[in-house]
DNA sequence: GAGCTTCAACCGACCAGTTGGTAGAGCTTT
DNA sequence: AAAGCTCTACCAACTGGTCGGTTGAAGCTC
């Protein structure tokens, strides 16, 4: 059981990471919302590196839970993929969450005490993982194309997701920029073009 | 005429920002490497920003430069948009210059000064602006494919790169990492496949 | 159940170091 | 002498982090 500061505390510095990345937030930022003292946080995170980490591995948690869950609901390689786009698609149009936390961090890796940089090559490699996953069932299927194998046909879906959220951001958060992008790069994929 | 030290200024700030982005370098990191007080800089770019969108500005002048020296030497369309790639594989390889300056800054678009959003911008604009008119060129000759248009199929593209090399910092800066993903972008606009 | 200990949670005050930025004086170059 | 450039010294604000101490609830003993 974590207690409910702890959490908040969670909730505040990942909307803060989201919107700024990790060296343009701090301590003094997060206290007054979560509305405790600087001191509360450092005694539930020690180091704000501890506190990005926990962040990452929390994110990364909740994203397993969501393809574990999509994974039962959904069975068909194509819609499977719909919905991951679907997802940024709405979290965009929402304006909570604009980005991914993994994929804004990644920009700033050389700047990254080490045990962050891991979360963030972890959940590069959740993505990646069951993603290839999908496209190869949809490719046994005979329903996705991967020209140059499962993996690669992943980690460029990956890219131009990553890519279209940069673009949406430049754009002011616009969401069509977003979707326009993404949703080319999984028509690629697809051996019926629905577009 | 500018002065030297101006520019050496502009070298380092540009290293640094290419490795950290805008928040996590300082111009106390510069000084001791160029060589000079602090003050200094403060003389030649009152502000952070100034410097900053001074960085950008010129690294737009140099983009525009290059890619006019481009069109006149290569007329292939295709040729075109694998120099394109070619140039940041080469980057990347050579370990300088391992990311687009502008693709990093517009992950920290909300914490980013409006005059260096506005350079971002400008840049992206700039980047769509001629990759679009050589797309454009290579449809009406037959050469590549842009089924929902030459400006879609040039953000994408763009989005593309950008999330390779994001993929590619997650590796630690593995060119071949990149060169998997750009190439496949650039080969989905080919009408004759090559690889 | 009164009295005692323990312990996580929390706090204000404080720390040294860094941030972007300024003041003013001393050089050169024109 | 004016203009441009650079310097040392300084500033207030903020950075991540520590300090000693208070609170209150749970666990224990008699």
């Amino acid at each position: 059981m974590v207690s409910e500061t702890y959490e908040n505390i969670l909730d505040v510095a990942e909307r803060l990471m989201v919107s700024r990345g990790y060296n343009a937030f701090s301590y003094a930022d997060i206290a007054p919302e979560v509305g405790v003292g600087k001191a509360t946080i450092h005694h539930h995170f020690p180091t704000k590196a501890d506190l990005a980490a926990a962040v990452l591995a929390r994110y990364r948690k909740n994203n397993r839970r969501h393809v574990e869950r999509l994974l039962a609901a959904v069975t068909d390689p194509v819609a499977r993929l719909q919905a991951y786009i679907g997802f940024w698609e709405d979290c965009i149009r929402r304006q909570d969450m604009p980005f991914c936390i993994g994929a804004l961090l990644a920009s700033e890796i050389p700047s990254l005490p080490e045990t962050v940089v891991q979360q963030v090559r972890g959940h590069f490699a959740d993505l990646a993982g069951w993603l290839r996953a999908v496209i190869e069932d949809g490719v046994a299927n005979g329903l996705l194309t991967a020209e140059h194998g499962s993996a690669v046909a992943a980690d460029s879906l990956i890219a131009s997701v990553h890519g279209a959220m940069l673009a949406a951001r430049v754009a002011g958060s616009d969401p069509s920029v977003f979707s326009a992008i993404a949703r080319r790069a999984m028509d690629q994929l697809l051996t019926t073009k629905t577009m």
